[in-house]
RNA sequence: GGGCUCAUAGCUCAGCUGGUUCAGAGCACCUGCCUUACAAGCAGGGGGUCCAAGGUUCGAAUCCUUGUGGGCCCA
């Protein structure tokens, strides 16, 4: 035999895939004879490796637009990344500092020039990389976040929902990270898992107007006491009752402030009274908002302590260390009352490990209320469906409690927001596209027509990376080009763009649930302000691929394996379906190197099936006919499987749809067709068997062909010679067909007097060369006849007869009601026959004892609906004759 | 603290609007086989109080309530 025994998938893989770049096989454009299928890649970072969650969720995404290629479909799979502004800014930093070079040195369009290299120079890694896991991405319409085009539209879009009244500039709380110098989105804030260890000290405040009194706060950032604004008790504390509405001193400034009551102070926690700094802690500025306190800001951005604070020795100096300067002070001056360890939640900047300062700033915020309506209601409607469904209710939670998007960050890389300053007004200020349409707006603002370009001050400030990809799916077509925006009604006309009015709205979206509000949702939302249409039918929601230990899989943690090594030992196709052989959707995979060892095994297996059959010498001569009934049976068993599979696919399940081919293959196939037709060792097939069985091959190869593109390809070339357009990739998805569920049923009998038999061996020892005769005993004989030759095939019997008698000295079991006898020569164990069916006996009577109570219910005879109370009495009769059957059987030995 | 969600074999999970084959699959495990496609394999086998307690129903793994224990999201 020419084939080695093994299959190596690294002498197929590359050469495949270069096949089907060359051929174009992934482009799509519009056609207007195909129906579209369309995904956009949820873009990685540039940043970025390949991880074990990309190769599952593009491993998912690859499934489905080569099944949609297979069925006819225009498969289009745009590719692009996404530019990643703060991940990608942290790495230039990085890397300029390497260099001994500083950011705030070089000046901003220096700076870019060097991330802009970087992008370059790494970007495109995992693009690359998602090849070798075979990707059938249209490249030629990779896409970039911060292309032109890509930045024209985010602009766009901005000055747009500003003119809408959507976007905003104002006061808020924000996560403030003193090293970067930048705002923080909430999720880049990232908290221990247990908390950390912080002292939390006691102060007394003095009261105004009564000398001997105090009121002892706790805080665990004195350095924050200047700052302070009011203090704050639970309005049922008996304790402080008295004091509300009286003045407290601040330490040190001995400033007034107010006693107030609230019912966020929690009476349990430290003293029950609460300092109030509403510059410096989002609740305090929220309990500020509600009392109208004033707002005293003492740290500066740096971290710094400003003049604000009063006391000149702590000004300039960092927090950390005005806050031991404080507890020294305060402790001198007689009013430190203590200090306790307690174990809290420290907010730390996920860059640079900085503790996160709250503080009040002013950034651009979109309104999300009401232009999130439509988004909300289409998730609702199911309009836009999410798999798993569960994540609907997330959704709504979500969408019911949004809060406005501050879409601002104090960064370099990115979209620079189009705010042109020319004065010194908070509101003094333009937006637009361009510095001349800004130039215009900002003269007739300030109603200084001698206004210059140079007087303008552009935002410094760029946008958070979600307010760029949340356009992915419109603007990947072109969506925001001039020829197809319009400016006046802010809506995109579908139908001036070739591309967009073809492919969009997209069909599947596949993600991690964990960017299902800062990605999902979002898009969503601009999904119907642009297009007044949804962006995509279904969202398929991931699990998080987690070790065995159920950690995340995370390269800090060491602990997730390097997807190309995978690749190399166990092949692409072996690794596509490890990760699915256990990913149900929604939930989490836990990955276990064991999984993709036994997709590497069921590569081989078939690579082995095939060896097998095209070992085969063809004997014109030869009839056929004994095979017809396997050949039959297997196309109806096919079937039945497609029909199933179409059903798993159609709900998203992709784990079941994969273990739907890989025992239709494995188990129907190779285990019991390909027995029933195998000929006897170097024995020639006949023309007939071998055709249909080619045939059979090649419709499985199509249907696995989603989930292990390259060795099925591979395979179809083995079989015949093809040219080189006729490839798998693009071979036509087997049509689902009826099935006879007869014939199956009748199988299932000769399979199972099969494998009692193939027991009966196995149990008495017995070789499995050894043939053996076997009797049947059966009012139905048309139910096995069919099948006889098969069952002696398989059961390696010497012969298949019915009887009508016991048969002597012979081991029995039986099938419903039907009688098999198995004559031996050696003399046989009566005692453990009978133990056997005793045993049998024991369980089927108990069995049809729980039947009876139902059938001589009378309310289940009348409530159960008649189908149900059929089934029953068809139980009844079967438990009935397998009865009769055992006990005649026990009485006869 | 609020919301969502889950609990079924040693592990990971199916089990659809309660009712055939209701207790399943894959892996792991055990036994026997290097049988001529495949030991990355073949044949066979064992294994579960469906988290607990109540309730609804002729009938509950499935629906309801409470409890326990996980997970996720938000604060």
């Amino acid at each position: 035999m020419a084939l080695a025994t093994k299959y190596d998938p690294t002498q197929v893989e590359d050469k495949w895939y270069k096949h089907w770049m060359e051929q174009g096989f992934f482009k799509a454009t519009p056609n207007p004879n195909k129906k579209p299928y369309t995904i956009v890649i949820p873009p990685p970072n540039v940043t970025g490796v390949l991880h074990m969650g990309h190769m599952l969720n593009n491993t998912i995404q690859d499934i489905l637009i080569r099944k949609a290629r297979m069925q006819g479909f225009e498969a289009c799979w745009v590719p692009g990344t996404d530019h990643a502004s703060i991940a990608t800014e942290a790495k230039v930093v990085a890397m300029l500092r390497e260099k001994g070079i500083k950011k705030s040195e070089i000046g901003r369009d220096e700076f870019m020039k060097y991330a802009w290299e970087w992008k370059e120079k790494y970007g495109g890694i995992i693009l690359e990389q998602l090849k070798k896991l075979g990707a059938s991405c249209d490249w030629d319409r990779t896409a970039f976040t911060m292309d032109p085009d890509y930045y024209k539209a985010v602009i766009r879009v901005f000055v747009d929902l500003h003119k809408k009244g959507y976007i905003y500039r104002g006061l808020r709380m924000i996560n403030w990270d003193c090293e970067a110098k930048t705002a923080l989105s909430n999720e880049e804030v990232i908290y221990k898992e247990d908390g950390e260890k912080s002292l939390l000290y006691s102060v007394k405040y003095a009261i105004k107007g009564s000398p001997d009194e105090f009121v002892v706060i706790a805080t665990q950032r004195p350095e924050t006491i200047m700052g302070d604004t009011a203090i704050a008790v639970n309005p049922t504390d008996e304790r402080y009752r008295h004091l509300i509405g009286k003045h407290a001193l601040v330490p040190f400034i001995n400033r007034e402030i107010p006693i107030i009551a609230d019912d966020y102070v929690d009476k349990e926690f430290g003293t029950g009274c609460l300092k109030v700094t509403p510059a410096h802690d989002p609740n305090d500025y929220e309990i500020g908002q509600r009392h109208n306190l004033q707002v005293i800001d003492t740290i500066d951005l740096d971290g710094t302590l400003n003049e604000k604070c009063g006391v000149p020795a702590y000004v300039g100096r960092d927090r950390f260390v005005v806050r031991k300067m404080v507890v020294k002070d305060l402790d001198a001056a007689g009013i430190l009352v203590g200090s306790e360890e307690f174990v809290t939640r420290i907010g730390r900047s996920e860059r640079t490990n900085t503790v996160v300062e709250p503080k009040l700033s002013l950034q651009w915020f979109i309104k999300m209320k009401d232009i999130s309506a439509r988004a909300y209601k289409a998730v609702m409607d199911d309009e836009v469906k999410l798999h798993p469904n569960k994540f609907k209710n997330t959704y709504a939670y979500w969408m019911e409690n949004v809060r406005d998007w501050c879409i601002s960050r104090q960064l370099w890389w990115g979209h620079r927001i189009p705010a042109y300053y020319y004065g010194e007004g908070e509101n003094d200020f333009v937006v637009a596209e361009t510095i001349e349409e800004a130039l215009e707006m900002a003269r007739k603002a300030s109603g200084n027509a001698a206004l210059k370009a140079e007087d303008l001050k552009q935002d410094s400030d760029v946008l958070d990376t979600w307010a760029s990809s949340w356009l992915w799916p419109t603007e990947t077509f072109g969506g925001f080009a001039d020829e197809s925006f319009d400016k006046a009604t802010g809506k995109i006309d579908l139908s001036k763009t070739k591309d967009l009015g073809y492919f969009y709205p997209t069909d599947t979206l596949v993600t991690a649930p964990e960017i299902l509000f800062f990605w999902v949702a979002r898009m969503i939302i601009a999904g119907y302000e642009y297009t007044d249409q949804r962006p995509f039918k279904d969202v398929y929601l991931t699990g998080i691929v987690r070790d065995k230990q159920r950690r995340k899989m995370s390269k800090s943690l060491g602990n997730s394996p390097d997807p190309l090594d995978l690749i190399r030992d166990f092949g692409a196709d072996g690794v596509r379906t490890g990760m699915l052989f256990s990913s149900p959707a929604g939930n989490d995979l836990l990955f276990d190197e064991k999984l993709v060892e036994q997709g590497r095994n069921f590569s081989n297996k078939i690579w082995n099936a095939y060896r097998l059959v095209s070992g085969w010498e063809i004997d014109e001569s030869l009839s056929g006919k004994d095979n017809e009934m396997a050949i039959r049976w297997f196309e109806s068993r096919f079937n039945q499987s497609l029909a199933e599979l179409e059903d798993h696919f159609e709900k998203f399940r992709m784990s079941d749809a994969l273990m739907t081919v890989y025992k239709l293959i494995w188990d129907d196939y190779c285990s019991w067709y390909l027995e029933m037709i195998k000929p006897a060792y170097q024995a020639p097939i006949d023309r007939a068997t071998y055709d249909a069985t080619i045939r059979l091959f090649e419709d499985l190869m199509k249907v696995l062909h989603p989930f292990m593109p390259f060795l099925t390809e591979e395979l179809w070339h083995a079989m015949k010679e093809r040219g080189d357009k006729d490839c798998i990739i693009v071979a036509e998805w087997p049509e689902k067909k009826l099935f006879d569920a007869e014939l199956l049923e009748q199988a299932s009998w000769a399979f199972e007097a099969v494998g009692q038999c193939r027991n009966t061996r196995n149990s008495k020892g017995l070789s499995p060369k050894e043939a053996f005769d076997l009797l049947i005993n059966t009012g139905r004989k048309d139910i096995y006849e069919s099948f006889m030759p098969i069952m002696q095939k398989l059961g390696n019997l010497s012969s298949v007869t019915f009887t009508s008698d016991k048969v002597d000295n012979a081991t029995q079991f039986v099938i419903k009601g039907d009688e098999f006898y198995i004559p031996m020569s050696e003399k046989i164990d009566v005692e453990a026959e009978r133990k056997k069916m005793e045993e049998e006996l024991a369980y089927t009577k108990g069995f049809l004892a729980s039947v009876m109570k139902k059938l001589s219910n009378e309310r289940f005879v009348a409530g159960a609906p008649e189908q149900v109370v059929a089934m029953e009495k068809q139980k009844m009769a079967d438990a009935e004759g397998k009865i009769k059957s055992l006990e005649e059987a026990l009485k006869g030995l």
